[in-house]
DNA sequence: CAGTGGTCTAGACCACACG
DNA sequence: GTGTGGTCTAGACCACTGA
């Protein structure tokens, strides 16, 4: 073959044109669009999926699909915990509370095993959107037994980190937090409040914060959008 | 609405026959299936994805879609620099080297930049597969100087680990390794040296290993597929 | 209301593996 | 050759937004 597949000179042509896009602009309706690279629409919203899971175009339906600015990447080491509020004040990016939902209720089979509680412990969780520049940049999920944090503690300044009400509380007292990293799958729902394409690459940090007791306080879900975020580690070298 | 979307529904119905199917038998083919299930081939195969991305099922183009048995997970925190041959062997789970390629190169512009070497420098690019039960799960690329791994190096006894080699000759000395951690859809060059389909959601360490001199000793990309990996980090609480 | 993106269909052709 | 999965098309209908 002289030429590669299909779908790779689309992206290319795609490429093209959104660097040739000026930020906040739109781009043409997709009918329009797949008409004028002479493809089908259906490969063309193939193509245009990796550049939405990477931040570099908005879709929203019933109005058009938009060209994003240069993001403002949120970079940190994950020794240390600390919160998205906490991150972004720490390097200077602007980022916003979006929708944020807190709901009691009682642990079912999954969940106490989770936190190590009883089924039917009255817990509380917590799950809200990140923004950076009206975009949502992540979701995060806090699950814990409402005997660490009740709803009511959360009504007034609630920046909305649980994290960070955990640590200026100092009770109870916390000793490490253990995150398990995963690339993941937007399911449907995430990826509403994502405001992307289910199916998009996310990246799920699924955390365990333990009490100096070696009990279990928080349980949390953390999705991110790629391209937004840049998680590193330092890995020892050695045999100890 | 009384039900979710057909997208949902179906992958209920696949997890379903998935589970009822034992590991190693064939699945139905897409023609079939789909006019079982009451959709056409698309939206079969879109429901079919989030399965192959977790490593549930496997497609081989010209074969058919066949289950796989539950996966040996190799888990393993990320704080200690070690191979996979090396965790593989800790956690005394079966991995053999697929195919292998070892590839002398002059540095270009960003390859130079990358390691902190002059454009030109001879460097030695080394990629490979990983495989539990016949199937990829992992896909690595090593960049270096020859000055640290002449292409001969690799020659006899060569497990597949760079990093094993630099560990076991003590020369140059090393002093850590700093790892990005990403989520990425698979492109079509990746995806098919792991037996995926372009796409599909991967995890990305982009790691520097550091010498002792503060020098770049090799760049490496290594991809995994989820499911079969689980890593995890120990976040400690502080201010510190 | 008109126009957008989101979903789904039916069918076609291709590349590949196996007999 | 036959049958599989991989890709692509043309068109339809829906849900949503904003004038």
């Amino acid at each position: 073959m002289t030429e590669n597949q299909l779908f790779q000179r689309l992206q290319a042509q795609l490429s093209t044109l959104i660097e040739q896009t000026p930020a906040g602009q739109r781009l043409p309706s997709e009918p329009d669009l797949a008409k004028e690279l002479g493809v089908s629409r259906a490969t063309l919203r193939e193509a245009m999926r990796a550049f939405e899971a990477q931040g570099q175009i908005r879709r929203r339906q019933g109005v058009g699909t938009f060209v994003v600015g240069a993001p403002g990447v949120m970079e940190t080491g994950l020794e240390l915990l600390e919160s998205i509020e906490t991150l972004a004040k720490r390097i200077q990016l602007p980022v916003s509370l979006g929708a944020i939902d807190i709901n009691p209720l009682l642990a079912d089979a999954a969940q106490a095993e989770k936190l190590r509680v009883a089924e039917g412990t009255p817990l509380v969780e917590v799950s809200r959107t990140i923004l950076t520049a009206d975009r949502p940049v992540a979701f995060l999920i806090d699950l814990l037994p409402q005997e660490y944090l009740l709803p009511e503690d959360l009504q007034q300044g609630f920046s909305g980190s649980v994290l960070d009400v955990l640590l200026h509380r100092s009770a109870p007292p916390l000793a490490r937090s253990v995150a398990q990293i995963q690339a993941v799958s937007a399911k449907p729902q995430i990826a509403k409040k994502l405001q992307i394409q289910r199916g998009d690459v996310l990246l799920l940090l699924e955390a365990q914060l333990y009490g100096a007791d070696g009990r279990i306080v928080d349980y949390s879900h953390s999705y991110f959008i790629p391209g937004h975020f840049r998680f590193h580690v330092v890995r020892r070298v050695g045999t100890a």
